[in-house]
RNA sequence: GCCCCCGUAGCUCAGUGGUCAGAGCGGCGGUCUUUUAAACCGCGCGGCGCGAGUUCGAUUCUCGCCGGGGGUACCA
């Protein structure tokens, strides 16, 4: 089949018309036309010109006459090709162009009398030869192992596709303006580490061949950015990709794009605040309609609280593994055995609270050992100043008043070094150089992650994170 | 990691233990100067993911592998 594609390729070279030109100026977003002229009644003609370039993605013969849907970013425009206008040469070669072949058209603007705001073509220009055909135009490309792997083919024939991925870009525009809007610093940090932290996963390891020494990819940007605060930039944050050596779900890609942001002088009430505004805002700005309110206030609830409502057991009130099984057991909840406390509080949490939070919901006040770099609670012990936020049953961020506190840190890390010894492949590395930072003196900090690909999925209502990825990690 | 499901023309999909495996879109040829999944006429352009087995004979049955999807675990 390419061979007929090739062919014609080849006579066109034959013939002088060269099938890859080095660029087509002036062209215009077909939008453009139908902002300017959706209005026409149908029949009516205009003498207002247009160039236009993009993908040809439909034809429909007339002998005498043709319909071409042309397609570019902003949009599709249909061309009407008449053998009168264009001459028998011209119009031949025009109808002889394969589906996906680029195209650029001049022609004036017009509304055929079925009402379709249609171009004149007055002329056009090959603008690159496609060798392969596009994928079928009516069901649109279905695969999906294809619209991943071959995302250019998903972007070409599905309309859905193209949005979603204008929606996720507007959603970082929008994110950056929110966040640029009250002075914080987009800043860069390290991706290949020498240590890794900042989270508890496991990192995917690489060697510097001149340094001769095995580096990371970072699994947070947590720690430098904390850095930054010690140094006085007070307001940081980054929008980057952070990598996680772990499985891939609906809702896990091995890489993916995080949001952190630290503000001097906060702390976590604080960084909620920000979070609900933030978002609300996004929301607005990408014209959200889905069924998610994001009005502000969200609601907001302890980690107790919410695993008392769901689960119906009191964590706090059962405070060592023995007592909190048999709590859970009393409620019909079978829990790990083997699984230390604090694992238990979080097995509740994602298995019996987290699917059902599907408003915002801030929950708050986690226990000491699942967070390494959480401030100790003002007023209840055993417990940090962290929430997650969640929606549409997913956690989408996770915020905490950072530690300061070096010593404490310190006593932290070497938590953390017990559970590694203890086999958890997950524990923060000691590292050094961010206790010197700390010892430094770094102001009282409210500091957050966003899960961006998360929070793509719910201003889409999309439900698995390879959706909104343009190329997700495949096997 | 485990479980379930899927893999047929460029795309979307149907189908059968045995004559040349089908449809729509696409392609090629033809009719048609306002159509829009244009319509109409003509032409299959693939051998059914890969390998082995069962069988007189497999695309269809079995096993393994590869690829994918979903779920589950882990991931927090």
């Amino acid at each position: 089949m390419d061979e007929d594609r090739r062919g014609k390729l080849e006579r066109l070279r034959e013939r002088g018309i060269e099938p890859f030109p080095h660029a087509f100026p002036g062209v215009g977003p077909v939008s453009a036309i139908h902002e300017a002229h959706g209005g026409l009644e149908a029949g009516e003609d205009t003498e207002a010109a247009y160039r236009v370039g993009g993908r040809l993605a439909a034809r429909r013969g007339h002998g005498k006459a043709a319909f071409l849907d042309v397609v570019d970013r902003s949009g599709r425009i249909q061309v009407h090709a008449r053998l009168d206008v264009l001459g028998q040469d011209s119009f031949d070669e025009l109808l002889s162009l394969d589906l996906g072949d680029l195209v650029g058209v001049d022609g004036t603007a017009f509304k055929s009398r079925r009402g379709e705001l249609s171009l004149k073509a007055t002329g056009w220009t090959l603008l690159a030869k496609s060798l392969l055909p596009p994928p079928e135009k009516f069901h649109g490309l279905e695969d999906v192992e294809t619209r991943y792997r071959r995302r250019e083919l998903d972007l070409m024939a599905n309309e859905e596709a193209r949005t979603l991925f204008i929606l996720r870009s507007r959603v970082l525009a929008a994110v950056r303006r929110w966040l640029d809007g009250r002075g914080f610093l987009e800043v860069e940090t390290p991706v290949l580490q020498p240590l890794y932290g900042g989270a508890l996963a496991r990192p995917f390891t690489t060697h510097h061949n001149a340094l001769d020494r095995d580096l990371y990819l970072r699994i947070a940007t947590e720690l430098y950015l904390k850095r930054l605060i010690v140094g006085g930039l007070e307001r940081v944050y980054e929008l980057g990709k952070d990598f996680r050596n772990e499985g891939l779900s609906p809702k896990h890609n091995p890489e993916f794009t995080m949001l952190e942001w630290y503000e001097a002088y906060a702390d976590y009430t604080d960084m909620a605040a920000e979070l609900e505004q933030m978002v609300a805002f996004v929301a607005t700005e990408i014209g959200y309609d889905g069924d998610i309110d994001f009005a502000t206030p969200w609601r907001r609830v302890t980690l107790r609280d919410a695993i008392l409502d769901e689960a119906g057991v009191d964590v706090l009130a059962n405070r060592d593994e023995e007592q909190l099984l048999e709590a859970a057991r009393g409620r019909g909840i079978e829990l790990d055995s083997t699984d230390t406390w604090p694992g238990l509080v979080d097995d509740l949490l994602s298995r019996h609270v987290e699917p059902k939070l599907s408003r915002p919901t801030f929950v708050l006040d986690y226990p000491v050992e699942l967070s390494p770099f959480a401030k100790g609670h003002r007023s209840e012990p055993g417990l940090v100043e962290r929430f997650e936020c969640f929606a549409g049953g997913m956690e989408f961020a996770n915020a905490f008043t950072e530690l300061n506190d070096p010593d404490e840190q310190r006593t932290r890390f070497d938590q953390q070094g017990r559970l590694t010894a203890q086999g958890d492949q997950e524990a923060q590395p000691y590292d050094e150089d961010y206790i010197r930072a700390l010892e430094q003196g770094m102001p009282p900090t409210g500091g957050i992650g966003v899960g961006i690909d998360r929070l793509v999925m719910l201003m889409s209502g999309r439900c698995s994170i390879r959706e909104v990825v343009l190329f997700p990690t495949m096997r």
